[in-house]
RNA sequence: GGUGGGGUGACCGAGUGGCUAAUGGUAGCAGACUGUAAAUCUGCCGGGCUAACGCCCUACGUAGGUUCGAAUCCUACCCCCACCA
């Protein structure tokens, strides 16, 4: 039920195949973001159009609203969304960085002040995975302890080994959960898996440890490796997916959580990097970034003008082949929720070819000369 | 014709003697955004020179005047609006 199959390698880069309750999901793959249950401004057939295999959700923010027993008893995220592909959820771990200032960490869990009313809400790691059971996406996220990136090797280190103190109670209470299903009491219409997350911010022993301490807990369907992209550099991010990667089961998804803009998901890809989410896709859309081969543009830019030349003219997907640049730049410019709608939609399906494309050039061995020859015109553009 | 009100930078609109190249807003331009407190945020926005500090020029209807100093006070004129004839 949630198996991975690793088809072909080439160096560090790998393609695969992941099998999920709601389907399967071949990889290197972009997971859009769909915090409150939506991949913001999209239907789910926008979604499906994109070529995505799996989008995500939010522990924390699905809580808060509508929370988790409305949409359990809506049938789980699948009925409530009509996405029936596979899903993931996030834990919540990530708002204990972003959210920092309305939260208390202990180590029962986080006192989180609702960003919407104010209100006290305790997630533990017990509450984190019975809330993702309701939920019922195919994959649980493990409650974390993010830190920034820029953080000294003590906070590093306290947000590390609370991870894992926490991983052992995500675990224990998951186990219980799937005990439940297989006996047929919990109500819930699918199993669903738990996925732990390495921690140990830019301090290599501390990855380290994190990897151990997390494969001992294991065996697992799948290794998410967080705290990356939340502050440090560039070739820090790399240096540690350098580091973990080689050290982790061949035939095991990794995921890197949060990551990323385009060049991010080739450098990911060729240091042995599956899976990948990040929100830039859909905010940048929205904010009027497109991304192009050739790197960013401006669509609210007064280049665009009276443009009647396509977005991405290599691009396939609705807005590409649909609507000219100049009328783009126009729904921007009249703020209208259709503009933010098309770059969205070209955004992601840029980032979902960049997984298909990385895909067909590792199962074909073409890989690592193409991500060169592609970051690197990607980069000339001015990135 | 009379009375009253008003003319400020692309637009709207503050300011009623020095802290004013002139508050705010809009429009415009540029930039940022990485497990979403974000359809958000930041910067620029009279002209010229400068890498920059800064310097110079031109500006608050027009023309004069008062003053060390005027968008602000005075005079005349032009234009707009309202009401009355």
């Amino acid at each position: 039920m949630f198996e991975y199959v690793v088809e072909r390698t080439e160096g560090s880069a790998r393609a695969g195949t992941l099998t999920l309750p709601h389907g399967n999901v071949q990889t290197p793959a972009f997971m859009p973001v769909g915090t409150h249950a939506v991949v913001r401004g999209l239907s789910a057939a926008d979604v499906r159009r994109t070529g995505a295999q799996i989008i995500l959700g939010n522990t924390y923010h699905l809580h808060l609203r509508p929370g988790e027993s409305v949409v359990h008893a809506m049938g789980g995220l699948h009925r409530f969304t009509t996405w029936s592909g596979p899903m993931l959820t996030d834990s919540g771990g990530f708002q204990v960085f972003s959210l920092e200032g309305l939260r208390r960490i202990e180590e029962h869990g986080v006192q989180f002040q609702s960003h919407i009313d104010g209100t006290l809400r305790m997630l533990t790691p017990e509450s984190a995975v019975d809330i993702q059971w309701q939920l019922g996406a195919d994959i649980a996220m493990a409650f974390d302890h993010v830190v920034p990136g820029q953080s000294s090797y003590e906070a590093a280190r306290e947000g590390m080994e609370r991870t894992l103190r926490w991983l052992d109670r995500c675990k224990q209470r998951h186990a219980q959960l799937a005990g439940k299903l297989d006996s047929g009491e919990a109500g819930i219409p699918l199993p669903q898996t738990l996925w732990p997350i390495i921690q140990g911010g830019i301090h290599d022993e501390l990855r380290m440890r994190s990897l151990e301490g997390t494969l001992e807990r294991g065996p697992w369907t799948g290794v998410a490796i967080g705290g990356l992209s939340v502050g440090e550099s560039k070739p820090v991010m790399h240096r540690v997916i350098e580091l973990l990667t080689p050290a982790l089961p061949v035939n095991t998804p990794r995921y890197l959580m949060g990551v990323g803009f385009p060049p991010d998901l080739l450098e990911g890809i060729g240091r042995g990097i599956d899976l990948f989410d990040c929100v830039a896709a859909t905010r940048n859309g929205r904010h009027g970034t497109a991304w192009l081969p050739t790197g960013r543009l401006n669509v609210r830019g007064a280049a665009l003008k009276g443009s009647t030349a396509p977005l991405d003219p290599d691009c396939d997907c609705e807005t590409c082949t649909t609507y000219p640049r100049g009328y783009l730049r126009h729904l921007f410019m009249v703020e209208d929720i259709l503009g933010l709608r098309l770059v969205s939609i070209h955004n992601i399906r840029f980032l979902v070819r960049l997984g298909e494309e990385a895909r067909a050039r590792i199962l074909d061995g073409t890989f690592c000369g193409w991500s060169r020859g592609w970051l690197s015109r990607y980069y000339a553009g001015g990135d």
